[in-house]
DNA sequence: CTTAATCTTTCCAGCAGGGGGAAGGTCAAG
DNA sequence: CTTGACCTTCCCCCTGCTGGAAAGATTAAG
C-alpha cells in the first residue's frame, strides 16, 4: 500500500505520515523498487495510534513511548498509566491557567463598553 | 536606559526584548553612539503592556493590534473589545476541547489498572 | 594603564509538528 | 506517446522565542 492510500486509511495528510517515517516514529514496512513507501496492515495500526495519541495531546516522545507499549505484548499497564496519568495533571494545568485567565478576560470584555469612545478597561488592565 | 535594565524592569528576557524589536513590535526610542539600543519610560510601557497581553495569551500580532490601539488616543474601546471577545471566543473553544479530552483520559487512567498485567484499557482505546 | 569581567551587538541554528511547493522520477490509461 | 496522478527528496516557512558564537563597548579593579 503506497502512501497516500495509508494516509487516506488513517485519516492523516500525506505529509505527516512521510514526517512520521522521518523521525522514526512509524516506518513503512519497506520500499518497493522505485523508492516508494510500503505500508501494511501494522503500519496502519501503527499511523492510527498515532493519530489517536495525538488527539489525546500527547507529545510526539510520549506517543513513541506509547507506541513502543502498544507493540510489547508483556508491557506492564502501570507503564502506560505512569505516562497518562502526566500527561492528564499536564491538561488539569493547563484548564487551571486558561480558566483563570478566561474569567479576568470575560470580565474586562464585559465591563467594556464596546462603543466609539476611547476609554476601555481592557487596555487599563495592559497598560 | 540599555536593554538588560529595560528587560528587568519588564520582566522579560533581554533576548525577548530584543526580539520585540527586531520584529518591530517595541522599537527602542534610539540607538546610543555605539550602536546600543536605549529604552525610555515610553518604551517600558509598551514592554510591560505587550508582556501582559502576552500573559492573556494574546498574539503577537493581535499584540500589534492592541499597542497600536493603546498608543492611539481617539481610539474606539469597540475596537479593542473586538480582539478581545474574538480571543476570550478561542479560550472558550480550547476549553471546551480541554474539558472533552480530560473527562475520557481521567476515565481511562481510573479505569487502567496500573500493574503488572498486560491489560490496558488506555492503550485498547488508543489501539 | 592594563586587564578582566560584564555588558552589548549581529548572525546562525534550533525546538514542536508539521505545511507549501519546486524539481524530478514512475506508472497506468487512453 | 503523452498526459496526469502519483511518488521522491529538498529546502524554506510558520510561532515565539532561546541558545550560542564571535566581536566590539563599557566598566571596575588592581
Amino acid at each position: 500500500m503506497k502512501i497516500s492510500h495509508a494516509a487516506k486509511q488513517t485519516g492523516l495528510p500525506v505529509k505527516t505520515v512521510r514526517y512520521y517515517a522521518d523521525i522514526g516514529l512509524v516506518k513503512p514496512a519497506g520500499r518497493s523498487d522505485s523508492g516508494y513507501r510500503e505500508y501494511d496492515e501494522a503500519g496502519l495500526a501503527k499511523l492510527g495510534f498515532v493519530r489517536r495519541a495525538r488527539e489525546f495531546g500527547f507529545s510526539i516522545e510520549e506517543c513513541r513511548e506509547l507506541l513502543s507499549l502498544y507493540e510489547d505484548r508483556d508491557r506492564a499497564s502501570s507503564d502506560v498509566r505512569t505516562i497518562a496519568s502526566a500527561h492528564l495533571a499536564e491538561i488539569e494545568e493547563k484548564q487551571r491557567q486558561l480558566a483563570a485567565l478566561r474569567d479576568e478576560l470575560a470580565y474586562l470584555v464585559k465591563t467594556c463598553q464596546g462603543n466609539d469612545r476611547p476609554d476601555c478597561p481592557i487596555l487599563d488592565r495592559l497598560g
